[in-house]
DNA sequence: CTCCAGGCCGTCC
DNA sequence: GGACGGCATGGA
């Protein structure tokens, strides 16, 4: 991979492993729009980036003057996906078609909050609509990134935002029966930092020690009870924080879908959570989240076991 | 009109 | 500890 930056373009050459449309359709991620063929506006943080990706290589326009390694980090891109899916394929080999069609995916590495909220609202929605949502408590309550496409787009807004927002607030965003766990989580949020005593830092660096001292010494099992602390958040919510923000790869979230999908390719009758939970584990071991996401993409694309 | 959505909670046994 | 209904809202 080359990274070249030119004023407010930063350009990758010779990606591999990697598509941004793919990235964010897959349903890790609810902050972006596609305004085009092959381009995308996705708010990260408090910044947008507009990306256009052309086979290996991706331009990628930002509207702040911010740190590059910033944007590498939270699309994964220093880490050998080949190498990923080489050993999974050996230790499964029914991951093929799903690694064939969906190979590019890239796990994020997003914001804990943004996360956080944002898989609080998914429980009993479809993608469309939690990606509504997000954006409306956005644009409510969050900054002014800037435009794309003819589309304002707002940072979601931050902890100390979101620790003035009320239960109603967030019902008259529509959040239904979800609004006391959002009101809750942001209640959780802001203990966190209250705790680390973390004053005057910047967002990203707020992020990064919560990251560090409330989760770092967890194992992922710790991490999830510690989350389900939190009203709203179950064992599927929390898998998917841990998958996509806290970077426990080893996280397998099982959701309605997954649940299909497996009993579909493994095991041909209807099996409980639990019982998918341990296999998953068995067979993908650390690379459980990888696997995970690449069966989600492909299944749901497919509409396997619908 | 019905049924369901990247679930979880409270209550029941 | 396992099963089951309820839950807000919107779209098929």
């Amino acid at each position: 991979m080359n990274i070249i930056i030119n004023n407010e373009y930063i350009t990758f050459e010779n990606l591999s492993d990697f598509d941004l449309g793919q990235t964010l359709e897959c349903g890790q991620c609810f902050h972006f729009e596609k305004i085009d063929e092959d381009e995308y506006a996705f708010v990260a943080y408090d910044n947008l980036y507009v990306g256009k990706q052309k086979e290996d290589k991706l331009i990628v326009q930002t509207f702040r003057p911010g740190d590059v390694s910033q944007l590498v980090n939270y699309l994964d891109l220093n880490r050998d996906y080949a190498k990923i899916k080489k050993e999974l394929l050996k230790r499964d080999n029914k991951l093929k078609a799903a690694i064939h069609e969906k190979g590019e995916v890239r796990i994020l590495n997003q914001e804990f909050s943004e996360t956080l909220m944002s898989f609080i609202i998914s429980q009993n929605k479809q993608i469309p609509h939690i990606k509504k949502i997000v954006a409306d408590i956005s644009k409510k309550y969050g900054a002014y990134l800037g435009s794309a496409n003819g589309s304002d787009f707002y940072s979601f807004p931050d902890i100390k935002t979101l620790s003035k927002i009320e239960i109603n607030d967030y019902k008259e965003l529509k959040t239904g029966f979800r609004a006391p766990y959002l009101y809750d989580a942001s209640v959780k949020l802001n203990s966190y930092v209250d705790e680390l005593n973390i004053v005057n830092k910047e967002r990203a660096e707020i992020d990064n020690i919560i990251k560090r001292d409330i989760f770092g010494q967890l194992n992922v099992n710790e991490a999830r009870e510690k989350l389900k602390e939190i009203k709203g958040v179950g064992d599927k919510v929390a898998n998917c924080v841990n998958l996509f923000s806290l970077s426990y790869r080893n996280a397998f979230p099982i959701d309605v879908w997954i649940k299909r999908i497996m009993e579909d390719i493994y095991f041909k009758n209807e099996v409980s959570k639990e019982e998918i939970q341990e296999y998953a584990e068995k067979l993908y071991g650390e690379l459980g989240g990888y696997a995970q996401q690449y069966l989600f993409f492909y299944g749901r694309d497919k509409g396997l076991g619908k």
